[in-house]
Parts: C-alpha cells; structure tokens; sequence
DNA sequence: TTGAAAGCGCTAACAT
DNA sequence: ATGTTAGCGCTTTCAA
C-alpha cells in the first residue's frame, strides 16, 4: 500500500471508539456496550452515545473487535465443487440465496470459499483452520472428503445434504431433504397414473442425493409390487440425462415412465424421448426432481418433485447461526418435498 | 458462544507468534518478519524460525494481523443481482471462476455480498464502507446504482464491464469486452454468409454490454450498406429471447438472420425458430454472443461471439491486486471476442 | 540483522 | 450503571 491516494482511501479519517466516548463524554467501555447492545446502559446516556456514533458516522473495526472478542463474525461458505457446477445448477442459487437471506439479518458476513472437488487447497485449510471464520456452511453435492468430513471437529459446521454413508460422524450438523420419501412420492404418482414398466435415471452413486432417490424408487415399485429394474446412472447433467434416457428406451423398449433424479437430467431425457419420437407424457411419463427453472423451461412442463432449496440454505444459516450463539440445535433437519404437477406425468 | 465445546473448538490451542518466537529462540519481531517475508533475515535465523513455525502448526491470526497492518486481506465480491441471475447466467460462473482462480495465488480471500440491484442494504453499505474489505470487486450486468457508483471514491473497486455512460467517473478501474467490435465481427460474418435482413435482438437499454452490441450490430449494417430497423429488446433471458424471436419472425417476416445480443436468449430464439417452422440457418441464420454453454446445448451449435468471461475474472482480480499493492494498472481494459463457427451461421 | 517497545481499536473482567 | 485496566496477537518504528 504504497501508493498515497489508495493509503489515504484506506485510512480515510474513519472515527474510533474513543472519539465515540470523548464526544459523548463517557467512556470508552460504554459506548462498547451500546454497540453491542448491552442492557446496562441508562436510557439518558445511550441516547447521547447514539447521537454520538450518528454525528460521527461511526462504524466499528472489524479486525479489532474480533481480535478482543475472539470472533470474526463471518461464516466461510465451502463449496467443493467446481464454478460450474456449482453456478450451473439452480439448486444451489437457491440454498446460497436462502443463507444469504438468512444472514442478512445478523452481523456476520459470508467468506467464499470455491475449492478443488477432491480436495481443498492448502490455502483452504489453512483459511478455515486458522480462526479466520467463527464457522462454516458446506454446500456440495459431494461429499467424503476428508478433511471436509473432519472439519466439523476443529470447527462448528454445518453441511447441506447429509454426509455420505449411513450415519454421519456423530456430533455433525447437517439439513437433509426427504429424498428418499420424495422420490417415493414421484414414483407412486406414476404408479397411480398407472404405469407399470417404470424405470429411473440416478445419479452418481457417491452422492447421497442420488443413492436416497433411488431408494425411494425402489420403494415404491416394491410396494406396487412391480420390478426395479430398469435403472441407468446419469450423472446430473442434461447430457448425462440425455443419454441415460437413450440406453434406457434402447435397453428397455416396454418402459413407460422414467423417474429422474433431477429436473436438469430429466430435461435431457425430454430431449432423448422427443429424438426416439416417444411422447410425454402418452409414450413415456417423466417425473424429475428439484422444481428448479429446467422444469418449466421445455416445451412440455415437467413434473417433478420440489426440494425446498431456499429453505435449505435458510435453516443451514440459522443452524449455525443458533450453534455459535451457543444454542444447541438438532443435529439433524430433514426438510419436506412435495409433488408438483405439470405436463409430462 | 457460552456454549462449552463449541468454545473449546474455536479457542483450540493455537500458538501464537510469541510461542514461535520463543520456541525459535527469537523475538517476535524477527518472527514477524519472516512470515512478512521480509529480507532482513539471516538465513540460518529464516531457517530456525521456519522450523518453529511447522512444528507448532502455527498460523497467523487474521484480526491481529489487520488490526496492526490497517489492512483486512480481504475483497469483497459485490454482486448487485438476485441470486438467479447471477447463479443463472453462466458468464458470471466464468467470472467468478477467473477471480476465484487469480486469488487463489494471493494472500487475499474473497467476500461475498449478493445485494438487491436497485439499492444495496445498508449493511452491505456499511460493511464496504467500514474498513472490513481493502477493495472490492463489482460484477453485475446491471449499473446506474449511485452508491455503487461512487463506491470507486471511498475504496478501491474493479468493475466488470463499463459502467453507464460514455464515460465512467474519471479514476474508475473497470475491465471491459469488446463488445460492439465483436457484434460488429458476428453480423460481419451474416453478412458475408450472403444474408440481407439481418434483425438483432437485444438486450435492455440500460445495460452497457447491450447497448454495446447494439451498437456493433448498427455498425455491420451500415457498412454494409443495409437497413437496420429490425430490432427486438429482449432481456437476457430464454424466455426473453422466444418471446423477441417470435415477435420479430411476425413483424418481419423477410427476415433471413438475427444476431442475439446473449447465447441464453438465441438458444430462445433458435426454439421460437423451430416454433415457427423455420430452418436454422437455412431459413434464418442465428449469431450468438457469449459462447456460453448454451450455444452447445441444443439441437443445433450455434454459431456465437465468444467474450474471455473466465479471463475477465482474472484481470479484474489481478487489476485490484496491482491497485492494492500501490501500482498503477490502467483504468481500462479491453478484452478481445472471437467468432466461433458452429452450425447457426 | 535483530530486539524493545509502542501501539492498532476494541472487549471484558473487575472495581466502583 | 459506569469507569479503569488489561490485554487480544500482530506490525512497525526506533535503537542497537
């Protein structure tokens, strides 16, 4: 910061505390407790503290607030995913829109942190480690990394999606969505619409996601009493939708629905149905995932079954909003679905 | 935090740089100095004082470093757009990217504020205001915010695309595209592929890089010799492009090219073609703008000038660390389009 | 090249 | 209810 007018800009004549208490008259430990709301403060002098701070434009030092209160007052936002995936899928605008909302209404201000899917950058670790956030929000549709699986141990965190394999390490926070019993939902619409050779496109099988909405496949068709056979991996993209659907109907010519894993896959299978000539939803019904902006962007609407993303992103930032306020929330929060009907089922 | 184990985790055992020094046989000073990377050091005292520093596993403390330093290591990401627009529209995924990826090699972490367009909140006023970010970094289609605007007079701010206006305020850092030459480049090549009523669809008028191309797009034609009257305003949506595609298609039914101000609204615009029963590009040529993943996705690649989105993160971020560290960067840089020929033109 | 010492602006006991 | 007094962990003159 050598340069004069970007130092100048940088120190620009921003008042401290003690001016704060000198032009209030008192001292400097009250106007700290007026900052930060303390109720014991007479109504007489807070007013004139108020004043104070509103005649100079006061506003407080970060950096030395943390430094006394041992608190940053910011929460990191870990995404391991790369910057396509992550801004390509609505989903995650919309938990990112939630926590941003969420947070608004508190002091603390989110810290961006884009890394490596595999694993995060020394840079990362040493960020996240090194008491540079009170907290941190981990949304990906990954997970088992391992440092990222330990992190909740060196710092509160809360995770988007329950971690992978059946039981989290106990002590983790995370919100879950009903996927299973969402999916279960979707595949017994169709199931009522009677069809009886439906088949699903998942995705990846390390994601819990995934591997919980095709449970809640198989639950249905073994509760309709029919076959789950009919399965192809996709891999949340519309290409891998589109293929997916394409060895489906190849592989399987008596199909006659297709529950996909979200909306985005789904819309490529719309695409791959459409090639083959097969109509939506007379040839083959479809029920996608996710109620994001895929399901009504086609030609046909899609039904699918809706996740509360904003929601999501909301009750991660108020569960670790409650964790660093020393609350105890639930470990777990698993929030609702519910079926939206459109065209193409 | 009265909670017990979260204040236990948080205040885990971090050494402080008067442990190092210690340990290192040193004074703090000399710590100091050596992870400043300073070159007063004696090698062997550099070599002590390192080992010392891995063995305990330390890690500066971001506050105190700020406090004492007067600066904060951090930038803010201001986006002044709702989440799905920014989420939405693969050009800012490239942009972040770019800057994600430039800091990555610097000491400086970024901080996410998403603000309502029209007027940021007062806290993230406050937030950029109030000495917590050394600079910050404005991304958004959008401008004509005043606080945005002057944001450049109190801290130091990098702009992604030229403000409103012809000029922007005098002293203000911003990394522009190309973007009327490479309209001008895109029609060009209509132009050449024999078509004669060429209509553009555009973006709103109040967006720089739509006023730009509209502009680009005037230029081909009149030095073309042809009439440039045939022209819808969309608004960088798919929705958006249909809707002007379809109204164009009616209003002039002559029409034999439109050049799309977004890759988002062409991919619109190539469906409304398709509506309409007109061939691409038999019938109607279409020339994009982004080469996003959009113009890959349908049918038909669509033919599209490309803008180095990822590289315009890149040299923003780089733009404000020059600023940061004292140089002087140029206010404006321009960065170059290229056509990409697929099969829409 | 190194160290001593004085803060950076704030919070948090502890007194009063 | 308010003030006094120590720091928080680091950087940065200034001397040596």
């Amino acid at each position: 910061m050598t340069d004069g007018a970007v130092a100048e800009l940088a120190g620009a004549a921003r008042p401290t505390l003690e001016e704060v208490a000198r032009v209030a008259g008192v001292s400097r430990a009250t106007v700290s407790r007026v900052i930060n709301g303390s109720p014991r403060v007479s109504p007489d002098v807070l007013s004139v503290v108020e004043r104070a701070i509103a005649e100079l434009n006061y506003v407080p030092n970060r950096a030395a607030r943390s430094l006394a209160a041992r608190s940053t007052m910011s929460i990191a936002l870990v995404v391991p995913e790369d910057a396509h995936r992550f801004f390509g899928d609505p989903y995650f605008a919309d938990v990112v829109q939630g926590i941003s909302e969420r947070l608004d209404d508190s002091d603390y201000v989110l810290n961006l942190q884009l890394t490596h899917p595999s694993s995060p950058s020394e840079k990362t670790r040493r960020y996240l480690l090194g008491g540079n956030v009170d907290g941190a929000l981990v949304v990906s549709h990954h997970s088992g990394d391992h440092f990222l699986a330990s992190l909740g141990r060196s710092l509160p965190v809360v995770f988007g999606g329950r971690p992978l394999g059946e039981v989290a390490n106990p002590g983790d926070y995370y919100i879950d969505v009903g996927n299973r019993a969402g999916a279960l939902r979707g595949v017994e619409h169709l199931v009522t619409r009677g069809r009886r050779h439906i088949a699903t496109i998942t995705g990846p099988d390390d994601m819990p996601a995934s591997v919980d909405r095709e449970r809640g496949w198989r639950d249905a068709l073994e509760a309709a009493g029919l076959e789950a056979t009919r399965l192809e991996r996709g891999d949340f993209t519309e290409a891998g939708g589109i293929r997916a659907a394409l060895a489906l109907v190849d592989r399987h010519p008596d199909l006659d629905a297709i529950f996909v894993a979200s909306d985005l896959m789904a819309s490529g299978a719309l695409l791959a149905l459409e090639e083959r000539g097969l109509r939506v939803p007379e040839d083959v019904a479809v029920v996608g995932f996710d109620d994001s902006r895929y399901a009504t962007r086609g030609r046909i609407g899609l039904t699918t079954v809706a996740q509360p993303a904003q929601e999501m992103g909301i009750v991660m930032a108020d569960t670790l909003l409650r964790l660093l306020a020393g609350e105890r929330p639930p470990h777990v929060t698993t929030l609702g679905t519910r079926l939206v009907e459109r065209d193409s089922a």
